[in-house]
RNA sequence: GCCCCAGUGGCGGAACCGGUAGACGCGGCAGACUCAAAAUCUGUUGCCCGCGAGGGCGUGGGGGUUCGAGUCCCUCCUGGGGCACCA
C-alpha cells in the first residue's frame, strides 16, 4: 500500500520512453501511417492551457492511433519568427535570436513535461537558416512560374518611427509606441497569387469532409464567390468610361446614383481639382479599413459633378459621388447604386435625396402601389419598370440584361472573388528574408539559387524606429547577379505564415540539406490524418497552406492538392476574473471568501466577481501549467483537458475540476493496488462461457466499455470517453465476485484504455500489474461480440408520448408480441381504466407508444 | 451592417437517425471512520404537490409538424465567433 507519486513516476516513463525510443518513427511503406499534427506553438518562453489542451488532445489520437497499429508521426517544432522578438529587443535590448533560442529551450522542457509520445528528433524551428532557405528556394521556384509579383498596396505607416504597423500595433488609431496618429501609405511589395487557385480552393472545400463544417463555411465567405456583370458606364465629357461590377445588373433600370471608392484612380483625379473632395476623401481615410468599419458608419458622399449615362436608359443621367461605403479592393471600387434593392444604397438615397426606383416586384404585390420604405427589398419577384425585362424572375432578369450589355458593348458576365492575392512583405528584421535583389539597371533580380540561404545579419541595431535590415550599414549592399554591377538586396522579410504555410510536409524530412523534404517522404505521410488548433486560424493559417501546398505542388515539389485531410478546431481555456472596486484586475491568488461568503483581497479590500473570459495576461486570470503540472502532475492537468468539457466548446478552468481529475487518479490507484497481490498471474486466459450474475455483468461491462470509450475517442468524444472509464472503473469497484482472471481482464482493460489520456499512471499501473514490456507497445483491444449482444432489453411504455411504464421482451421481439406485453402490463392497464388503444406504435427495440 | 454558432438541474455536461431527458462528474444534504480535521467510504439529490402510493411541470420565450420533439420547421430573446499585417 502507498499513494502514487506522480513526480516519480512521471519522470521514470519519461526516462524509459526516452531510452527506448518508443516514439521515434520512420517512414515505412509496408505499414498503414498516420499523421497527427497540433498546431506548432509560437516560442514566447511559456507554455499556456491553451497548448496544454492541444497538445493532450493531439496525444490522444496519437497514442490511440498507435496501439491499434498505425505508424504515427508525431512531430513537435517551433514557429519561431515574428514581432514578439522584436519587441522583447526594443523593450529590453535582448537579441532576438538569443531571445527565441532560449524561449524555445525553456519550453521545450515545459512541454516535455507533459509526457507526449512526440518524435523529438524531427524537432526544428523556422528561424533556423537550415529551414528558410528551402523557403527562400520555393519562393523562387514559385516566381519562376508566375506565382509571385510585386504591387502597391496600402499599410498603416507610423510617421514618427517611421515603420509599418500591423493592425494590432495600430490603437484607437495612434501607433502603439509613438502615439502618433497612423497614416495609410502604398509601397511597393511582394504577393502570391493565390487568387488564380480561388476556384479550386473553393470547389475543394465540399471534399474536406473531415473538416468542422463552420471552417469551411468561414472560408467560403472568405473566398467570396460571387456572380454578376461588369458594367462601363459612359461619362459625359470624357473619353474614359466607369467600370462597375455589380451582382444585381437586373435591377440597372433602378439605378440612380454612381459611388467611387475614396481611393478609386478617378477620386484621386479629380480630388486634384477639388479642394473639397480632397477633404472628403482625406476624411475617409482617417476611419478603419475592415468590412465591419466600413458598413456601420454612417452612409455619406461627394458629389464630383460628373455625370454617367445609364447605358439601358440613355435618357438618363446618373451623378458620380465619391462614397465612404464602397471598397476599393473588391470588384472595380466603383458601384452603381440601386436604392429599392439593396440597404446601403437605399440609406444613402435617402440622405442625398435621390430617386428610388423599384423594378422588382414581390409575389403578389401591385405594380401600382408597391413602395420602398425603410427596408429595401432584396427578395426574389417579377422585374416591372424595366422595359425588356418585364415579367422575368431575377435570375432570368440577370441572363437577359448581360446579352443586352454584350449586344451593346457596355459590359458581360464576370465573376468577382473577395479573395485577394496574399502579400507577404513585411518591413521587420525577424523574418525570412525575401531573396530578390534591386538593381538600377536590371529592375528586380532573384538571388540565384546556389548563393541561398539569404542569411539574417546578427548585428543589427533594434529601435523600433525605421525597417532594421534597411538601416543595416552593409547588409544590404550586394551585387547584381545579372549585370554584375552595384545592387541593393531586398530588405523586406515574409509575413510568419509562410514558414507555417509548409512545416508539416519539412516534419515528414526535417534533416534534409538537399531540398524542403524527399518527395517520396512526403508521399507516404502527408496529407496530415488529423490536423488540430485553435478556431483562430480557420481562415489565414489553413488557407495559406492550402495554397502553399497547391503551389509547391505546381512547383514540381510533391503531388498532393490537400495538406489536412481532418481538422479539429478545439475551444478556449476560460477563468473567473475578478477586480476590486477601483476596476483593477485581480489575481485569483489574490482572492479569499471571507466569512460571510463575500470575496476579500488577502489585505481585506472588497472583491468583484467578473465574467469567465479567455485567459489572458491581462486580466490576470491565467493560470501557469507548469505550475499545475509540479503540483499535480502531468497526468491530472491532462485528465482535466479531457473531463466534463467537450474539446470543441470552451473550457473553465476551476480549482474544483483540476482537484475532481487529481482525486480520480489516486482512486485508481487504490483500485490496482488493493487488488493486483490477489490476482492470478498476466497471461492467465479468462473464460467468458457460461458466467453468471455479477461475473457476467463485469464482463459485459468491460467489454461494452471497449466498444464505447474507442468509439467515444475516434469521435473526439474525449469527455464521453472519461464517463465511460469512470463508469467501468465503477462497475469494477462494485464487483463481489471471486473470478480472478475476470477481475484481471476488467483491471487491465481499463488500464488500457485510460492510456492515452493518462500515460504516466497507466504504465505504472500496468508495470503493478506484472506487465513487463511497455503499455505503449501494447496493440488496443477489441471487444468480445458475444458480451455486446442482449438476448432480452427493457422497452418503455408510453401512454400517449408520455413514458408510464416499462417492460421486459427478447430482443427483436415482433410488434404483435411487444403490443401484448405492453397491454398487459399492470401499470399500463391501471392507466387504460379499461379503455381500448386507438392505436398502438411499436419501433422494434426501442419503445412502445400507447394512444388513447 | 453582413455571415455563422450556441442556449438542457445550483454548476460542467450526456442523450449517435425524432423514441425512457439529466449518463458521468462537481457541488449540496445525511451518515460511517476520527479526540478532531483532512483523506476515504455509504446513501441521497431536476422542480412543485403529496405522509405515501402517486400525480403535475420541465431542455432560453412563443407557435407549428408528429403517435412521440432537447433533436425538425417558423419566429423572437440572450450570449459568443468571423469579417485581410498578433500568433
Amino acid at each position: 500500500m502507498g499513494r502514487y507519486n506522480h513526480r516519480v513516476s512521471e519522470a521514470k516513463w519519461q526516462r524509459i520512453w526516452d531510452e527506448r525510443r518508443t516514439f521515434e518513427v520512420r517512414a515505412d511503406p509496408s505499414r498503414p501511417k498516420y499523421y497527427v499534427l497540433e498546431m506548432f506553438p509560437y516560442p514566447s518562453g511559456r507554455i499556456h492551457m491553451g497548448h496544454v489542451r492541444n497538445y493532450t488532445l493531439g496525444d490522444v489520437i496519437a497514442r490511440l492511433k498507435r496501439a491499434q497499429g498505425y505508424n504515427v508521426l508525431h512531430p513537435m517544432g517551433w514557429d519561431a519568427f515574428g514581432l514578439p522578438a522584436e519587441g522583447a529587443a526594443i523593450k529590453r535590448g535582448i537579441h532576438p535570436k538569443t531571445w527565441t533560442w532560449n524561449n524555445i529551450a525553456e519550453m521545450r522542457a515545459q512541454i516535455r513535461a507533459m509526457g507526449l509520445s512526440i518524435d523529438w528528433t524531427r524537432e526544428f524551428a523556422t528561424c533556423d537558416p537550415a529551414y528558410y532557405r528551402h523557403e527562400q528556394a520555393m519562393f523562387l521556384a514559385m516566381y519562376e512560374r508566375g506565382l509571385v509579383y510585386r504591387k502597391e498596396s496600402w499599410v498603416n505607416w507610423d510617421p514618427v518611427d517611421q515603420t509599418v504597423l500591423a493592425n494590432e500595433q495600430v490603437i484607437d488609431g495612434r501607433g502603439w509606441r509613438s502615439g502618433a496618429p497612423v497614416e495609410r501609405r502604398k509601397l511597393a511589395q511582394w504577393f502570391f497569387k493565390i487568387t488564380a487557385y480561388a476556384e479550386d480552393l473553393l470547389a475543394a472545400l465540399d471534399r474536406l469532409e473531415r473538416w468542422p463544417e463552420k471552417v469551411r463555411l468561414m472560408q467560403r465567405n472568405w473566398i467570396g464567390r460571387s456572380e454578376g456583370a461588369r458594367i462601363a458606364f459612359e461619362i459625359l465629357g470624357r473619353a474614359d468610361r466607369l467600370e462597375v461590377f455589380s451582382t444585381r445588373p437586373d435591377t440597372l433600370f433602378g439605378a440612380s446614383f454612381m459611388a467611387l471608392a475614396p481611393d478609386h484612380p478617378l477620386a484621386a483625379e479629380l480630388a486634384a481639382q477639388d479642394p473639397g473632395l480632397a477633404a472628403f476623401i482625406a476624411e475617409c481615410l482617417k476611419g478603419g479599413t475592415s468590412e465591419a468599419a466600413l458598413e456601420t458608419v454612417e452612409k455619406r458622399g461627394y458629389d464630383t459633378g460628373l455625370r454617367c449615362r445609364n447605358p439601358v436608359r440613355p435618357d438618363q443621367l446618373l451623378p458620380v459621388y465619391v462614397a465612404n461605403f464602397v471598397l476599393s479592393e473588391y470588384g472595380t471600387g466603383a458601384i452603381f447604386g440601386c436604392p429599392a434593392h439593396d440597404q446601403r444604397d437605399l440609406e444613402f438615397a435617402r440622405t442625398y435625396g435621390l430617386p428610388v426606383r423599384p423594378v422588382v416586384l414581390p409575389e403578389g404585390a401591385d405594380p401600382a402601389t408597391f413602395a420602398i420604405g425603410e427596408e429595401a427589398y432584396t427578395g426574389d419577384g417579377r422585374l416591372f419598370n424595366s422595359a425588356f425585362l418585364d415579367g422575368l424572375d431575377v435570375p432570368a432578369a440577370k441572363k437577359r440584361i448581360v446579352q443586352e450589355l454584350e449586344r451593346l458593348g457596355a459590359g458581360r458576365g464576370e465573376v468577382s472573388w473577395r479573395l485577394r492575392d496574399w502579400g507577404v512583405s513585411r518591413q521587420r528584421y525577424w523574418g525570412c528574408p525575401i531573396p530578390m535583389i534591386h538593381c538600377p539597371g536590371c529592375g528586380v533580380v532573384p538571388v540565384p539559387v546556389e548563393q541561398l540561404p539569404v542569411l539574417l545579419p546578427d548585428d543589427i541595431d533594434i529601435t523600433g524606429v525605421g525597417n532594421p535590415l534597411d538601416r543595416h550599414p552593409t547588409w544590404k549592399h550586394t551585387s547584381c547577379p545579372r549585370c554584375g554591377g552595384p545592387a541593393q538586396r531586398e530588405t523586406d522579410t515574409f509575413d510568419t505564415f509562410v514558414e507555417s504555410s509548409w512545416y508539416f510536409a519539412r516534419f515528414c524530412d526535417p534533416k534534409n540539406s538537399e531540398k524542403p523534404f524527399d518527395r517520396e517522404a512526403v508521399a507516404y505521410w502527408l496529407p496530415v490524418d488529423q490536423y488540430i488548433g485553435g478556431i483562430e486560424h480557420a481562415v489565414l493559417h489553413l488557407l495559406y497552406s492550402r495554397f502553399f501546398t497547391r503551389a509547391m505542388r505546381d512547383c514540381g515539389y510533391l503531388d498532393l492538392d490537400e495538406p489536412f485531410a481532418g481538422l479539429f478546431t478545439q475551444g478556449m481555456i476560460t477563468h473567473q476574473t475578478y477586480r476590486d472596486e477601483q476596476g483593477n484586475w485581480l489575481e485569483p491568488g489574490e482572492v479569499v471568501k471571507d466569512e460571510s461568503g463575500g470575496l476579500r483581497t488577502r489585505d481585506g479590500r472588497r472583491v468583484i466577481a467578473g465574467r469567465v473570459e479567455k485567459m489572458s495576461k491581462s486580466k490576470l486570470n491565467t493560470v501557469d501549467p507548469t505550475e499545475i503540472i509540479e503540483t499535480y502532475g502531468a497526468d491530472t492537468a491532462r485528465l482535466f483537458m479531457l473531463s466534463d468539457s467537450p474539446p470543441d466548446r470552451d473550457l473553465e478552468w476551476t480549482d474544483a475540476g483540476i482537484d475532481g481529475a487529481w482525486r480520480y487518479l489516486n482512486r485508481l490507484w487504490r483500485i490496482v493496488d488493493e487488488r493486483a497481490a490477489a490476482l492470478p498471474p498476466p497471461g492467465t486466459p479468462v473464460r467468458h462461457e457460461g458466467l453468471e450474475g455479477a461475473d457476467l455483468a463485469l464482463a459485459r461491462l468491460v467489454h461494452r466499455s471497449i466498444a464505447s470509450v474507442t468509439d467515444a475517442l475516434e469521435r473526439f468524444h474525449f469527455n464521453k470517453a472519461v464517463a465511460l472509464i469512470r463508469e467501468l472503473t465503477n462497475g469494477i469497484e462494485d464487483y463481489r465476485g471471486d473470478n480472478g482472471p475476470l477481475l484481471r481482464e476488467a483491471l487491465e482493460t481499463f488500464v488500457r484504455l485510460i492510456e492515452p489520456m493518462t500515460p504516466h499512471l497507466a504504465e505504472e499501473l500496468w508495470e503493478r500489474l506484472g506487465h513487463r514490456h511497455l503499455l505503449a507497445d501494447t496493440p488496443w483491444l477489441a471487444p468480445d461480440p458475444s458480451l455486446l449482444v442482449e438476448d432480452r432489453i427493457v422497452l418503455p411504455v408510453q401512454i400517449n408520448g408520455r413514458r408510464r411504464s416499462e417492460i421486459s421482451v427478447p430482443k427483436g421481439a415482433d410488434a404483435a408480441t411487444v403490443e401484448a406485453a405492453a397491454l398487459a402490463d399492470p401499470a399500463v392497464r391501471r392507466i387504460l381504466e379499461g379503455r381500448a388503444p386507438r392505436r398502438v406504435v411499436v419501433v422494434a427495440d426501442k419503445i412502445v407508444n400507447v394512444v388513447v
